[in-house]
DNA sequence: GTATTGTGTCTCAAATGTGTGACATATTGC
DNA sequence: GCAATATGTCACACATTTGAGACACAATAC
């Protein structure tokens, strides 16, 4: 009976992803709960919002922080922890979204945005790795990069709802996509 | 006086695309006008909706069109179509997430659907010859291609957005990334 | 079984968003 | 300057969304 929390959760980062102020009904419903027990389990929309948030960044820096440790080739670090990402699916891509909103003012001050911050740090510090190599392509930039990549997640995401590609057929197209995008 | 009605909309779409459900008074702040002055211009949120993708269709095709009869090669033509997709920026990618959203059925009876796909016919059949030609990456599919072009100007107006890259190097940078990443 | 806990239903008040009328003020064309 | 037009301000009714209380019912633990 108990996770009813987390099915909340996953809903809303569902819903919020495709329409930042959709009514929380919409997000009940997506979690197959009232209206009323969503209200239970959070006091009001911010409270989601954060533990979404929260969530979000720890599955995030779970899969990639696991996928920086499983090797130690740069090139191969980059790879699994692309996959990482991958699988993070539309938690990835709504976390940066938040964080690229046009008036959003990115600061390190903010505790959310210090997060995030942290959140892709071995991701960016081994594209760092990688630029300095020369393994990347020189003109490309870490903000580039990790931009391209999340936009690779939506495609991979979309692909995925449609259903006109299988997951490791697409898996397999993203990382060409990606590793080749970047001039690997 | 008179380019309120498009201030508008070009507000709507920069603050549709970011969040559907946005209050009008987002927009009207955005388009620096009161929220009486937009309803002036349109009766209600449906048809503000209705006369941006109007607006949007309108310039992605004038684009894409010019792009296409610019030249008869038809990597030349990729190119070209790729850039003016760049330069219509987030009219090109709030339409395409219209027709993307989870909840949303593509049908060609729908007229929102089938004018959608007639904004992309020549861009997607130059797609196929060269997918045929074999210049492409033959695991390419012309969906995953669409998708990700689209994704790719998401990082471009990113970056814009952002400041930190000029124009002219972005768009190389996009071309790059675009072209590289599907095989070419 | 009974007690406990989680959820649904119904209800309601407050807050927010929407659309419009009336009128004042500003801007434009002549 | 004057007339015409565009926009802003204020006020209002109406709709939707939000958050919470009261209570019933179902599931679970013991």
């Amino acid at each position: 009976m108990r996770d009813t929390e987390q099915s909340i959760i996953d809903a809303a980062i569902l819903i919020f992803n495709e329409d930042l102020s959709a009514p929380l009904e919409k997000v009940a419903d997506q979690a197959q709960v009232t209206r009323r027990t969503l209200h239970r389990y959070f006091k009001d929309r911010k409270e989601l919002m954060d533990k979404c948030q929260k969530e979000i960044r720890r599955a995030c820096e779970i899969a990639i922080t696991n996928a920086y440790y499983a090797s130690e080739s740069p090139l191969e670090r980059l790879e699994g922890m692309f996959y990482a990402g991958l699988d993070c699916g539309s938690k990835n891509t709504f976390l940066h979204k938040l964080h690229t909103l046009h008036d959003h003012k990115h600061q390190a001050a903010n505790e959310q945005c210090s997060e995030y911050d942290h959140t892709f740090e071995l991701w960016k510090g081994n594209l760092q790795v990688l630029l300095a190599k020369g393994v990347i392509h020189q003109t490309m930039t870490v903000d580039w990069i990790h931009n391209f990549f999340q936009s690779v997640v939506v495609v991979f995401i979309n692909s995925q709802q449609k259903g006109s590609i299988d997951r490791p057929a697409a898996r397999q197209l993203a990382w060409f996509s990606f590793s080749k995008g970047i001039g690997i």
